[in-house]
DNA sequence: CGCCATTGGATTGTATACATATATTGACCT
DNA sequence: AGGTCAATATATGTATACAATCCAATGGCG
């Protein structure tokens, strides 16, 4: 293995090759490198990546645990298809979960932990309105840690950050590339809202918004799903799983 | 089985070295083995068990997806403190979660499911009174499969599912040893209750009834809990995590 | 001619050796 | 004397070699 380095998926060279391994192999689930169904041989895998097969398999155990592929005891992993049914699902569960974490933090939000949920929302209004990439990107970035910080200041770290992680969204933070300017808009401002009724101490305010937010994100979402896949079969279509038409140009 | 594992260092049988050290390790931090925020040396861990460091890494790994433990990059992993308020998480969370299951069992459950869900509610019953361990090991393995049936119902398996692992019922499967005659047989009176509301297809119902149930399994376990640990003091005392002082009887 | 046992190839599971990063300890300098 | 820096030791991260297992193809036998 001379030139493992300079090999095809980015520079492996100093960071830890088990985050390369999880970040690669993810991105090759969503980008259809592996199709859904596609069995995973961790040797081909690994050098696809250009690492070896233990921070592969470390990669595959990670991603089964989030849900992106199914281990068969001795036989490997393969890729998850998701239908319809299935982003449904995960919304419904950020729905509930966030909306929970949002009335916690409500109660529990400790004052710069306002602030900065302030200063966020505030900072992606700033950025409007988005033109360029960048912006959008910027906004996603905000998003991404507003919702994030929601769940820290809520107190329920343990559990609801792992099942936070665990839906991982890969879905819904950065689906912010599909957005109108309008759009973006309302997103925006509901941010503001959950700010506001989290300041307040208004638990059932604020798991309200949270969850409006959330379901609204999901509207959206499907909209934009509505052109390949059919009923509740999976999104096998020759190549790239369906998520990809949605998230694939943020690299994550 | 007990006498091959009986040595601490001896080969591990002719079963997956994996599934020993998980098991095992587990085992070992809920019986104060590795007490509260004790680092988990992998070789130490690895030959405590008579397994090599690899699976020992895969079963931490899994641990700390499962939010027993916590992995720090370059430093390893460190046992999670489990406060009683990270357990009120917990069974919030999982009323949440399977309440939704509930919900959804109730519009998608299959004849053969709804009829498995009466047979195991109908089982638990049939071994009232208990008397011996033995029995309440039965009741336990009723309770456990009945739990998991209704969210396998729910078809909400993907997330709901993962979930579910995720809390992996470290707590609630197998309190049960700790029950009283006659709140062992009012649970599994909700049990029933929860059959009927599924079969009659009313979602709410049935999702109120489980929600209950959970909650009322909480209830029960923090009764137990009011001897050991201080309000929001990790339970590091001394030897085993409190959670031992309800699980560990049963081997898991 | 079809079904079952056997064998070969390929793939995952496990162990170990090596590389790298972090924590600690001790000496030296300020 | 205290703090800082460097060297060393220990533990984790990664790669590879080896063993167990599974899948498929093939050939024998009913």
């Amino acid at each position: 293995m001379a030139l493992s380095d300079a090999n095809s998926t980015g520079p492996a060279s100093k960071v830890r090759a088990t985050e390369t391994a999880y970040r690669g192999l993810r991105a090759l689930i969503v980008n259809g490198g592996f199709p859904a169904g596609a069995h995973l041989r961790e040797e081909r895998v690994a050098s696809r990546l250009g690492v070896s097969r233990t921070p592969v398999r470390e990669a595959i155990r990670r991603l089964a645990a989030e849900g992106w592929v199914r281990i068969v005891p001795n036989q490997g992993a393969y890729v998850y298809e998701w239908s319809k049914h299935d982003v449904e699902e995960v919304f419904a569960l950020r729905a509930m979960l966030e909306g929970h974490a949002a009335e916690c933090a409500a109660r529990n939000a400790t004052t710069p932990q306002i602030d900065e949920l302030f200063q966020l929302s505030q900072g992606a209004s700033a950025v409007l309105p988005a033109k360029s990439v960048e912006d959008i990107e910027r906004i996603a970035e905000f998003n991404d840690r507003f919702h994030k910080l929601v769940i820290e200041a809520s107190g329920q770290r343990r559990t609801a950050a792992a099942v936070f992680h665990l839906v991982e969204l890969p879905i819904t933070l950065r689906n912010f590339h599909q957005f109108t300017a309008a759009e973006m808009e309302r997103s925006i401002s509901q941010h503001h809202a959950i700010v506001d009724a989290i300041a307040a101490g208004d638990a059932q305010w604020a798991g309200a918004i949270m969850r409006a937010h959330v379901l609204g994100g999901k509207a959206l979402f499907m909209e934009r799903m509505e052109t390949a896949p059919t009923e509740d079969t999976p999104m096998k279509n020759g190549g790239a799983n369906v998520l990809n038409t949605i998230l694939a140009q943020s690299e994550m």
